[in-house]
DNA sequence: GATAATGTTCGGCTATGCAGAACAACGTTC
DNA sequence: GAACGTTGTTCTGCATAGCCGAACATTATC
């Protein structure tokens, strides 16, 4: 998994703002054991010793960690970004009343279940309970994915006008990412349909061949599907029937989390508009 | 707790950098309910139309995130920050570690644990899982904690060369929290020394009045000791032998987490330098 | 010990980012 | 419903902050 982080065109209004940024996700893409300066420098196509400058004012407010070894200095992602994406999160207020609901999902699946919400289209998790044992499926938080090859995402759609469904499919495209990825509109519109109709989705090997998500869409006071919830798993051996069995237990879980937020089960939910 | 974000006295390389930072953790020390343009141009002390500037280079990248409201913005922490949190702990690695002997420390104490490394001399917590019950007791993650008046961050320090533990202390200073926070470097000491011999440490109402926390350090191959855990729980009621009994559980948990890591139990640890 | 590959500092030119004021879009009040 | 206040957004010009390249310092490598 190469990801090369370009160096985003820099048609911002503030450039070394705009750096900044560029160094905080360049050491987010990263290997995970730390960048030099001079590899940043190279990530985001400046001078070393302009990266140096940017690097040690983030420093400074623990936005970076370095740690020298010897005569060079690794720097990686300092804890302060976990304390903002702790509060971002926090701010969201779902996750709180959900976390206890997908641990028990985890607990019932031993699957690893998920919180998303759509943030300008794209499908994000901001929360996650991981399945017991060493499997390490990665399943990474506040990543922007893309909805139309996720159960967490196409859980959200459902609930949406189609014309909205279909400014977003516009805006984010529906690149193909394995075989069995849904890439045109009309396509997609129509699983949303069903998915509507029973409560769940399926991401069935859409995104990674092999793996299979089922989600399930949350709702609030006003009826909206404000996140999705999901759990993860193999393909390997599952039937389309324990397929839909998971997916109507995904359901429930998902209708608990609603009526903790004072909004309605799935069954109870008015017809779309 | 109104905590007021400071301008940060710019004598920083980079000011825009600096300032857009200050954006950031002004945004995180907000209500949460979000700031508008104003509000965050006076919290950092610029003017509105340099404030507008640079939320909106950190709103194209995801860092903030803007709800229009009416004519008015409302600006919050935007996701990507959550994303980069996490992958700050997950670089760490000892978080996925001891999570799941988190969970089952909270199972066994219905008590919220949390798991804290030494960031720069302070203790700051990577992961937390909260007690069941609706008890809200606020753990926030990535937070600077001052090590003096915290059972996470007094486990840590007991394993360290006392010059470096005074340089630390020096360095950051033993503000008095509670009518119990230590406050003088060779009370502190002695405390260190009873909680390196014992293995796990107390916060006994030294941070806050009617709160207890119990801590226990963590030891990687090398045996340093690399992280704590503790839980955290009310006073009212526990009597001196409860709070030991606590103790040992802590301590027994924390070397689990030890011998996953290669490291050795509190009681096979070597004498101190 | 010489060479290479870093990290770090310096100085000067330029474009960048700053503030303040003008403009626009709302909400509010009488 | 019109005048006002409030807040978001654009504009413009000047000063300086920030960029690069090159020199210097430091540490690994052979």
């Amino acid at each position: 998994m190469s990801e090369t982080t370009e160096p985003s065109d820099d048609k911002y209004p503030l450039r070394s703002v705009g750096r900044a940024l560029d160094v905080l996700q360049a050491l987010g893409a990263g290997s995970g054991n730390g960048m030099s300066v001079g590899e940043i420098a190279e990530a985001i196509g400046v001078s070393r010793s302009t990266a140096f400058t940017l690097l040690q004012t983030m420093v400074a407010r623990g936005f970076v960690a370095d740690t020298r070894i010897g005569g060079a200095r690794l720097y990686r992602l300092g804890l302060t970004l976990v304390h903002l994406g702790d509060r971002a999160v926090a701010e969201m207020g779902i996750t709180q009343i959900a976390t206890p609901i997908l641990q028990q999902l985890t607990d019932a699946t031993q699957l690893t279940s998920r919180l998303a919400v759509l943030d300008d289209g794209y499908a994000v998790a901001i929360g996650r309970v991981d399945a017991p044992g060493p499997f390490r499926m990665t399943a990474s938080l506040g990543r922007r994915e893309l909805p139309h090859c996720s159960s967490v995402g196409k859980s959200l759609l459902a609930r949406l006008p189609s014309e909205q469904v279909m400014a977003i499919l516009t805006r984010l495209g529906m690149p193909r990412r394995t075989e069995h990825t849904l890439t045109s509109q009309a396509a997609l519109i129509a699983d949303l349909r069903e998915t509507a109709a029973r409560g769940y989705a399926f991401d069935n090997e859409e995104d990674n061949i092999g793996v299979v998500c089922v989600g399930a869409a949350v709702y609030d006071r006003t009826g909206d599907a404000v996140a999705a919830i999901s759990v993860t798993c193999m393909k390997l051996g599952r039937s389309e029937d324990d397929l839909h069995q998971l997916g109507s237990a995904v359901r429930a879980y998902a209708d608990r989390i609603s009526l903790l937020l004072g909004g309605p089960a799935h069954s109870a939910l008015p017809p779309l508009a």
